[in-house]
Parts: structure tokens; C-alpha cells; sequence
DNA sequence: ATCGGGACTGAGAGCGCTCTCATATCGTGC
DNA sequence: GCACGATATGAGAGCGCTCTCAGTCCCGAT
């Protein structure tokens, strides 16, 4: 069942053979032709065809040293990964990418510690050519392993150190989290609202730390009403679990900015419960505009993100990474991170 | 940036020198170590963890014929892969099964005409070692593809050809979707409920086709009601859509069972908007037990399947078919089809 | 006719590993 | 003390491809 039905896979050697002329030239051809005479080239591609010839990818990277593979690690609880539509979304985009560089997406979950060690050693036994790295957190040592095996890295969300002035200077891409967090705030005040909550993500994560100094400049305050803060963890029932803590805390909140669509449901679930009126009595504003805000109920006002672009922009950043030569190409993106914009969508939750 | 920080990677010629060995003894200790004395497999694995040597893929590859990866293959359009968790899962559930395996996992998505030609080529050119296809529609071209490359392949959900008999005998993962679908139905007649619609997925898939069976059987007739029936389509929108249908057609209906959460969800939707109340005047039954069932409100009535078992399950039976040295293994999966139980699992909605 | 040089093409040396087969080494039983 | 099988180890031949380098060929210039 596992042998192949036709015998050997043919090699250079049989189309060799076939077109009469040499290894050498079968693989010129095969590898773009260039320098080979164009009578010659269609013979050769004659006998390709004949053959049924596919290039032998294992004898190939032995030799090139390339593999036409990248990894993407994602080192996030499955939680987030698979109820989040987020995750799903940059992938897709990352897909379409490399797809269209005839690169192969090699997927790998870190859940457990052990898997750090498994990832770690594949990542530096040179089956990819590169790695994209998701959403770290801090003080994950990914980071360092892939730095210390020279694997080519594009990381999706800035990295908690490429601020710190500290490490290598990262390549990564971003959201301005900051920005649009900014944006929800403002309209969230310019609508009156004068107690305005957080439900944050988790604070070992640059997002959620830009998107909470955001609500912060938009306040005007480096110190808000601690009352007033909540950690949501990125998660459904983080969100509401969170909307609860806050409702006790800061009852006489008109407002709150949720840092996520999916912490944005339970929020309202949470406020649904309570019998607090959305937007009436309380407005909503979630981020990042996938699904879950199409679901929500009232339909919820939200910072857009183009995720998928994101996926597409980190593998662009990658293969130019892998392959300088093509830097002069139309379309070709500049070696340095990438911050798309957020845009606030104003629907019926606030 | 691209190249290795500490010069070339060491080989198993290095190994060896380093250890006093030859290559060949070399090779047999980083390959398990059969035949090889203790002393000296002690004192390879010391050159080795001294050099930090790591095997080449590419050339093992090349001699063994084995790459370590197999492809994960969905060909599924978008609006579905990424807004039901239910991919995500089983995706996770495979996963887990091949990282303990060490096998690598290459996703692939089918979304072009294109693609198939780009996905069936590179299936067959040997860079992996076996695939796992998910819910295929009728008339996909990937199975042949894969059939007549000789590739090994498991399936998730039961391909269309598997029952009519044509073709070879597919090696797959399905529930008992009849049964679930059943189970679903009997619950609303046991409530009393006697208008019963139904929010079909896709019907050119089995599983679609099974639950609406399973619809049909539990009703007694094999002809219920058209108006009673509605295709989702599998999408949140659909289902939103199939339920304006299904209330225009038959105002009078006091029970839907819809067959996935997330068109539940839609049903939900619909069903609020238009006043009727859940589950007094309308019972709703959904099915996959996921994510969407839980923010569902009220929370829904639906049927549970163990959908990263489902996935853990597919991994193991190509795994058995990669190795069919494992087969006397313990926990060895048999090299035949398996179905998942469904159970249903009753909440307030329904 | 001869020559320099550009354009093509082929020979051959590996890439790093596995695996077969021959050789070496070591007890045993007689 | 010797033959014998069993057990360990090494030598070497590839796996299929790329890439360098050395031709070969053909052209116009001399």
C-alpha cells in the first residue's frame, strides 16, 4: 500500500537519458533553464512530461541547503488558539503567502514544557529555512533558541524585548494596539461616557500592555482607577469572568473598552445577567473585528485589524529574509518591522 | 543572517572521528543503538551531545525514503475553517498525536482550482509521507490524486465514495452523525415538540446527508415536510438565513434541530429577532458541543462529539498505516474505518 | 585560415546519511 | 587448543541532486 504503483519515480538520470543530453543540463532546465538553448530546454521538458519527472526535493536540499519549508510555532494555550478566530485568520494569510512562493507551512503547538524541547531541536536541526513565532509571551525561550540556531525569524506582535533596547533588534509585525485602543477610548468619551472600564489581555503580552497604555493616554491619566481595570486573559469566559470582577468593583461603570471580540461576548453575557442594558446603560467597544463582533449581541462597536494581512505581511518578511536577492522586486517589503493600522467600527454596542 | 553562527553544523563523520568509531556504528547509535555495546554507544552519545550534532533530514531522507512529515490537507472554503472551532480542534487533536510520533505536520489549504493542481503535484512528489484530508465535497479530485500517487491517506469524515462502493475501501474517521441526528430529534418528540425543522449543512458532504437522515429516521417518514428543511450551509450567516427561510415556509414550527453550533447560533439569532422565544415557543437543538454552544443564549442543547479524539484518532490510524511494524503495539488502532459515538447533551435551549 | 571569446554542455565530485556485506572479535563446546 | 556460530564493527557503495570546472562549438575579427 505504501509502494509506488508505477515502479521508481523517475530521476535526472532517466531524463537525461530520454532527451539526450546530460544530468547537468536536465537540471538547468528544470531549475529555470537559464543558459540553455531553447531547442534543447523543449526537449528536456518533452521528456519531463513523458517521464512524469518530480524533482526529488531530499537529494535536492541535501545539496542546496534548503528545505522550502517554514515553521510556524504557535505557542499560545489552546484556549485562545482555537476558539479565537484570530490565530485562524493569520494563518490563512500566512498560507496564501507561501503558498505562493511554493513554501511549505510547517505547523507546530507548544503546550507543554517538554515541547520546547522538541520544537528547540527541530528548529535548529535545519528542516525549515525560517520560523514565524506568534503572540509570545514573556520570558518564552523560543526566542533565544531560534537566535542561537541563526534560524531566520519573523514574530507576529512585537516581541517584549525589542523595546527594551536589549537582545537582537527583531523583526516582527504589529498593530498600532496603542493607536486603536486610543481610538476606542476618545469615542467612548466623546459619547459622554465618563467611567470608562478595561478588560485587558494578559500583561506578559505586548498587546495587551499597549492596548491598556492606550486607554490610559485616552484617559489622560497614567494611573486610572484601579477599580476600573480587569484582566480578561484573552479568553470568552476570561471576559466574563472579568465584566463580573468590575461590575462589583466599579458599579457606577457607564462604559468599557474590551480588548478582544471574544472577551467582548462574555463581557456582554456578563451584562446581559446583570440586566445592564447595552448601550444604554453601559457601552461596549471590543477589538479586533472578526466573528465573534458579527455574533455579538448588540452588534459590537470594535477596533478593526486586517489580521489576515498581518499573516501576509510576516511571511513576505520572512522569505525576503530567506531570499536577499529578490529584494529589488515590485512588492518587496523593506527588512524592518511592520505596524498596520486599527481602525474604530462603530456598530450598536457603543 | 542566514548562515550558521557556529560554522558548519557537525556530521556523523565528525561523530565519529570524535568518539573513535566509524560512521556506520555512529549511525546505529543515533538510530536506537541495536547491536552496538554499551560502552560504546556511551561513549558516541558523548561526542554527539559534545558536538551538538543533530541528524541532516535531508540526506537520511534521501536513503530512507521517508521524510517524517505528513500533510494535512482542507479543503474546506474559508467562512467555515476559521469561524468554527471545529477544525481548529481535531487539528490539535492531530496535532498532539504526530508530535508524539515526530512526525512534523504540513498544512495545506485548498482554496483555487489552482491549488489542486499545486497540492496534487507536491503530494506527489514524495514530500511526505502520508496525508490526512478533511470533509471532502462530492467530486473532489484530491483522493484520486492521492490514490494514484500511492499516497497513504486517512480521511476525516466518511468520503462520499466509501459507502457506493466504487473505488478503493477509504480509510476515514467519522461520529455516528445518524445516530447524534437521531438522539437530537427523539429528544424534541420527547418534549413534546411536533413541528420539527431541520438546518442541514452542505448536503454534497456525508456528514450533512447522515444527520439529515438521522432527522428522517427519528421522524419515522421518509419524507418529511420540505418546508421543515433548510441548508445552513454550515456558517453562522447560514444558519441565520435558513432559519428566516424556515420561519417564512412554516410559521408553525415549534422545534429546530440544527445541525452544527455555530448555524445554531445564527438560528438563535434569527429566532430573537423575529420574538420567538427560546426554547417556549422554539426548541433548538444544535450539534458539535463546541465553543459556540456555550456562548450560545440560552445555552444549547446539542450533540457532543469528541472532536479532537476524532483528529487524535485519524493521526494513529495513518500512523499504523506508515508503520505497520507498530501494528502489535499496544494501542494500536486497527487499519479500519472508525465512528465516534455522539451523545446528546441537554441544556435549555431545547 | 587562425584566433579570441562568448555561449552551451558534460563530467564528476560531492551533500550526509543508511545499509549491506565483509571482517574482526569473542565466547563456547568438544 | 581448535573450530564454530554469534555478536560487533568497519568499509564502501550508493540515494538523486547541484554546481564547479573544463571542455566544445560557433562566430566574427584578424
Amino acid at each position: 500500500m505504501v509502494s509506488e504503483p508505477n515502479g521508481p519515480r523517475p530521476t535526472l538520470e532517466a531524463v537525461a537519458a530520454r532527451a539526450g543530453v546530460s544530468r547537468a543540463t536536465v537540471s538547468r532546465v528544470v531549475n529555470g533553464g537559464a543558459g540553455v538553448r531553447a531547442a534543447v530546454q523543449e526537449r528536456v521538458r518533452q521528456a519531463v512530461t513523458e517521464l512524469g519527472y518530480v524533482p526529488n526535493s531530499a537529494a535536492r536540499s541535501l545539496v542546496t541547503r534548503r528545505t522550502g519549508a517554514v515553521a510556524v510555532v504557535i505557542a499560545e494555550p489552546e484556549t485562545r488558539v482555537f476558539s479565537d478566530p484570530f490565530f485562524g485568520r493569520q494563518l490563512r494569510g500566512i498560507s496564501r503567502e507561501l503558498a505562493a512562493a511554493d513554501t511549505q507551512l510547517l505547523l507546530m503547538f507548544v503546550e507543554h514544557r517538554a515541547d520546547y524541547d522538541r520544537i528547540g531541536r527541530y528548529l535548529s536541526a535545519g528542516h525549515v529555512d525560517g520560523a514565524l513565532m506568534f503572540s509570545l509571551h514573556r520570558d518564552d525561550p523560543l526566542p533565544a533558541m531560534a537566535e542561537r540556531a541563526g534560524l531566520p525569524t519573523v514574530y507576529g506582535g512585537r516581541p517584549g524585548w525589542a523595546s527594551a533596547g536589549r537582545g537582537p533588534r527583531p523583526l516582527y509585525v504589529d498593530t498600532d494596539n496603542r493607536g486603536g485602543a486610543r481610538q476606542a477610548v476618545r469615542h467612548l468619551l466623546g459619547r459622554g461616557r465618563r467611567r470608562i472600564a478595561v478588560i485587558t489581555g494578559p500583561l506578559d503580552q505586548t498587546s495587551a500592555v499597549d492596548r491598556l497604555d492606550g486607554y490610559r493616554e485616552a484617559l489622560g491619566t497614567a494611573e486610572p482607577d484601579p477599580r476600573l481595570i480587569a484582566d480578561g486573559g484573552f479568553t470568552a469566559a476570561g471576559g466574563e469572568r472579568a465584566m463580573t470582577e468590575l461590575l462589583d468593583a466599579a458599579p457606577d461603570l457607564d462604559a468599557v473598552f474590551v480588548c478582544s471580540d471574544l472577551m467582548a461576548n462574555g463581557a456582554l453575557r456578563t451584562l446581559r445577567a446583570r440586566g445592564r442594558r447595552v448601550p444604554e446603560e453601559v457601552a461596549v467597544v471590543g477589538y479586533d473585528d472578526l466573528e465573534p463582533a458579527a455574533w455579538a449581541d448588540p452588534p459590537l462597536t470594535t477596533v478593526r485589524q486586517d489580521v489576515e494581512e498581518m499573516g501576509r505581511l510576516m511571511a513576505r518578511l520572512l522569505l525576503r529574509l530567506l531570499d536577499p536577492g529578490k529584494a529589488a522586486e515590485a512588492g518587496a517589503v523593506e527588512l524592518a518591522p511592520v505596524i498596520t493600522e486599527a481602525r474604530l467600527v462603530v456598530r450598536e454596542s457603543g
